[in-house]
DNA sequence: CTGCTGAGTGTAAACGTTTGCCTAAACTAA
DNA sequence: TTAGTTTAGGCAAACGTTTACACTCAGCAG
């Protein structure tokens, strides 16, 4: 079908070896047959075999990119697409692609990272998601194949290469940011606390909490998938504690969205009765209403480093395990206020 | 590095050839033999190097999905997340791959797609969007490779194979939802007019207004990229006219989202100020405040019809082009409510 | 016993590259 | 001049499959 290296090589009368090099651009070439050959690819429209070249190089110049299961509707989450931005960008600057892996179940996505990389279609993998146990990091784990997880490995920190923020400190000034706006009693509610991310989150919660000297109390603590009802449940719950908290950490952006709707649901306002903050800062954070008060994690820059990380790994087979920290910077708007003694009573 | 099917041959006593026929569960080969070469390969491990089969048989098991420009951040839309997932699913069974492609112009868009067709990458792509005078479309066409649009191709709509919706149908139904309830001055804002998606919504709208004997006023229709500026300018010009809206179709949730929040900051409120309509019944739409009247038009569905479509085209060279309509069915939330005198007398 | 058929396997060429090694020519140094 | 060195490029093997064709052997008809 197309044209080979072969046909470019008789155009230009040289070996395809020679055609090879002048692609590679190697100095054995001289500057006139390289100039006669480039041509001759231009004029027959020559572009080079990936398959070919991956076969005898055992190098697809290609990265597999593992979302987490789309059962649940944490995919509808404006964080894959903007972290998927950042991963594209560098990935395109250095030439490689992008090979994408979903599953309903996590059987499904395991299957297909193995597809990956039994079949070398990939030189590295990124994990797009960080669970408990999860099968897929084991898996690449013992096959010892180069992959890097955006988020915080919940075993072998040191050994496995991931870009993370610094959640548990995120998670507390943002915190710190409610009692200084005189909030003593705050709630948490998170996702999965399989997902190491919920994990962070809450402990820095707490550490704040407790820096002021205040009580982290169990029944303030609340973890939902977020579908809807798991967050009526939660605010229904929290709500309905005799003393009902005045400031919520929520640990995604979206979570917030629902849970302001459910709290609309009980006749409660945000900022007026409950303060909010959150993180994330997708771009809805800021359409919404109210704006949220949210941490920004920098999405784009997690996966921009995640990208890099990882083709620094395959392009140096012994490059070390690195831990990547991606600042966050903390977003003021107007879901948060001064506790109103006037509401705390009210509520 | 890994096992070849040389290996497995002389594992199994037999030629490379008989394993390669045992893979592809050729009938000439004895069920004994079959036998013995199939433990063979779970013994040694094997896995097939897809790299090799693609070179001679020269497909590569594998779909090229071309996302929109990430500069802006219509990416971010759950629209995307939602019809990858019905894309992978099928691309899933049949053992396809998915080769993601994304740019932050439409030159990198390019590039990246080239990249895939003439290395020989992938087997046919499918285009995310339609947008008029496409570069990337109009690439794809001339080389004859295949793809199928999920949307509507501005030209050539029956030589190139495409699934949408029946955006005119399901623009004027929810019109006329409007305008039953009372609603007469109906406004709407759409994105970029490039986009057959806007231009359609459009059409729907008009002809709704138009058998209801309405004036189709131009100073009510609107066109924003929807980056929270344009939102404003969207909402301060309109409702600044001597007879503002009661209504609005708004072609998108998220922008419906921005909307509400920019009406806010006017003082007028959803509903019961202004009733909003519009399209995708993404998940936010369910959990914003007030949850959206609009389109469901079945988004998972457009990517699982636009995978299999482009996937029979693949496997039979000359199947006909298609045109796939998904059908849509319209949400009946609380962001509408029938025309109010006394409201509208206030606006 | 010969020749034919068909079932089951093997042989080897092909797919389009890359790359280690070889060689011819040109140059250099003595 | 000669021997050695460099330079520029060719040759051919290799990467791991698939597949057209060839082959062998059993069984069977004549």
């Amino acid at each position: 079908m197309g044209v080979t290296i072969k046909e470019v090589a008789k155009a230009a009368g040289v070996a395809p070896s020679t055609v090879s090099r002048v692609i590679a651009d190697n100095p054995r070439i001289s500057p006139a047959t390289k100039k006669r050959v480039r041509k001759a690819m231009k004029e027959l429209g020559y572009h080079p075999n990936v398959n070919a070249r991956s076969l005898v190089r055992s190098s697809t110049q290609s990265i597999g990119v593992v979302m987490p299961s789309s059962a649940d509707k944490a995919l509808q989450n404006p964080f894959f697409p903007e972290v998927l931005r950042g991963i594209s960008a560098v990935a395109h600057n250095l030439e490689y692609s992008l090979l994408l892996s979903t599953g309903e179940t996590e059987e499904e996505i395991l299957e297909g990272v193995q597809r990956m990389v039994y079949g070398t279609r990939v030189d590295g993998v990124i994990l797009l998601y960080s669970r408990l146990k999860d099968k897929v990091m084991e898996f690449l784990y013992e096959q010892n194949f180069p992959f890097v997880i955006v988020g915080k490995p919940n075993e072998n920190t040191d050994t496995i290469s991931h870009v993370d923020n610094d959640n548990i400190r995120a998670s507390r000034e943002i915190t710190e940011h409610l009692i200084e706006l005189g909030h003593r009693c705050i709630g948490f509610i998170g996702g999965s606390k399989d997902l190491a991310v919920t994990v962070d989150r809450m402990t820095g919660y707490k550490e704040a909490l407790k820096k002021a000297g205040l009580q982290a109390k169990k029944e303030y603590r609340f973890h939902t998938e977020f579908l809807k009802s798991g967050g009526r449940k939660a605010v229904h719950e929290l709500f309905s504690l005799p003393e009902p908290p005045t400031g919520l950490v929520i640990s995604d952006d979206l979570m917030s969205i629902g849970v302001i709707n459910m709290l609309e649901e009980f006749g409660l306002y945000v900022p007026e009765d409950v303060s909010i903050v959150s993180f994330n800062n997708v771009y809805m954070a800021e359409v919404t209403r109210p704006p949220l008060t949210t941490v920004d994690i920098n999405i784009y820059e997690l996966g921009a480093q995640a990208s890099k990380c990882l083709i620094e790994k395959i392009q140096n087979k012994n490059e070390p395990a690195k831990r990547i920290i991606v600042p966050f910077e903390i977003k003021h708007r107007l879901s948060t206020q001064p506790l109103n003694e006037e509401t705390s009573k009210r509520a």
